[in-house]
DNA sequence: CATCACGATTTCATATTGTGGAATGGCTGT
DNA sequence: ACAGCCATTCCACAATATGAAATCGTGATG
């Protein structure tokens, strides 16, 4: 019933992954009774597999009782392999980056359909666009999402734009494929991408990639300000600040 | 080898967990042979539930076909519970100290032993004191940790000695249940406290408690600063914008 | 090129493990 | 004191996860 990629698959693990989408979906500590609810499970299974996961500190109790998610999730979600290494390098760079322009510096990276920030350099201006740590954004909506896309080439294109509908988040929101790929190879083929208030109203972006060692997409970086501050100038300073951190991690530009 | 607290626990999500956690305790990607061996589980164990792992993006494999943590947890921990308000609550007044002593602020909550750096601004300055949002450190080497420590009473004092036996980190570091108990119920006295390089050469914190609404420690706030550049007189500073974010918590002080 | 060695993966009979219906406990509001 | 609503515990049952062994892949070695 659950799973669709691999036959195989543990029942209480899926469960458990629901649970805690579950609760993840809540801004505030949910009670047993809506989890059983919102998962489709008996209340005496859900109880049981969410004492385990309290007991492993994947989930917490408030004093009321009710579920939270738990701090292990973080601890676990900062250690994530190889980023360590990519957010040590690429902060002071992103820095740099935003002492410069004076405008906020995202790191991010593709997961699935959806971008991730996973680091961030914001400035010290009254009015700053601001982007928690862990938030998420479809591709089609940002500057390295439609870079990561125009990098996977139109087959991988097409097949996003199926499974999302592409749902726009402002009246400049990309809608069609036919302009989704054109955006981003255009991208591509320039190396940086814009994001002209198609995620949110007022702001815009600048977006580069970044590479690693072996010549793959390691992640994105972006510089994100209200659109009426920002200026086609920076797109060098992203860029080379993009290789720079790119260089750190081993990568050799050709082309 | 199971578990203390609670009688009840599913087998397979304590086995899910420490593999989690020992593919966390590398730098890098782990085989599947490790892994076992690491966990004591059999290797078919472990394989099934990896790909169970794996199925629910906990875990990623890459190319090599070895394993790494995946972004699920890094999605989720950072939308964990109440955390995603204190942290967009704090992050403005954050920013704003910063700005004006010019160094690291940094937010952080306790887990067990430790405090977890869950939010940070960091300054536009060449040299300052750079922590990963998700790193940990133990309670006796930081500022915020002493205080927690304090809040919870001399037996619990006694309890984490006990079971860390303080191990130093610098040679100023905590290493006597006498000293720290001293330092701790000082530091609550004051209302703040200080870290001289007892965590890591050159560093020096200063740090204040955030209270909730229920009264309840939520969280702690600090700044670090190279030892040689810390002031005394960020102390009102600190404490005011404590003060601030715990009142934004709904805590009405009394006293 | 053939063979070997080692780790990953799959298979499958088994009983251990998790399941969920029902009963119990605890709390709140009336 | 009572009713209603959840959370929690119990327990007989079989579905589920288990792990030994077999198979598959792959890279090294002669």
């Amino acid at each position: 019933m659950k799973d669709s990629k691999n036959g195989t698959s543990i029942q209480v693990i899926d469960r458990a992954a629901s649970l805690l989408d579950a609760i993840a979906r809540y801004q505030e500590p949910v009670s047993l009774k809506v989890l059983g609810a919102e998962t489709g499970l008996h209340a005496s299974t859900a109880h049981r597999i969410l004492g385990s996961l309290v007991g492993n500190r994947f989930v917490e109790r408030d004093p009321a009782g009710r579920y939270r998610l738990g701090l292990r999730l973080l601890q676990l979600g900062v250690r994530l392999h190889s980023n360590i290494d990519l957010r040590a390098v690429a902060l002071p760079v992103m820095e740099a980056l935003r002492d410069k322009l004076g405008e906020s510096v995202n790191l991010t990276l593709r997961e699935g359909d959806v971008v991730v920030y996973i680091e961030k350099a914001t400035p010290n201006r009254m009015m700053h666009v601001q982007q928690l740590v862990g938030s998420r954004a479809p591709l089609h909506v940002t500057a390295v999402g439609k870079l990561m896309l125009g990098a996977a080439g139109d087959e991988a294109i097409r097949g996003y734009a199926q499974r999302t509908n592409l749902p726009a988040y402002t009246r400049n929101t990309i809608t069609t494929i036919a302009r989704l790929k054109d955006e981003c190879s255009e991208a591509v083929q320039r190396g940086y991408a814009l994001d002209n208030e198609e995620a949110e109203i007022d702001v815009g972006c600048i977006g580069v990639l970044l590479y690693d060692g072996t010549g793959n997409v390691a992640a994105g970086l972006s510089v994100s300000a209200p659109i009426e501050r920002r200026r086609m100038a920076w797109v060098d300073d992203v860029i080379a600040a993009g290789q720079q951190i790119s260089a750190q991690l081993g990568h050799r530009p050709q082309t």
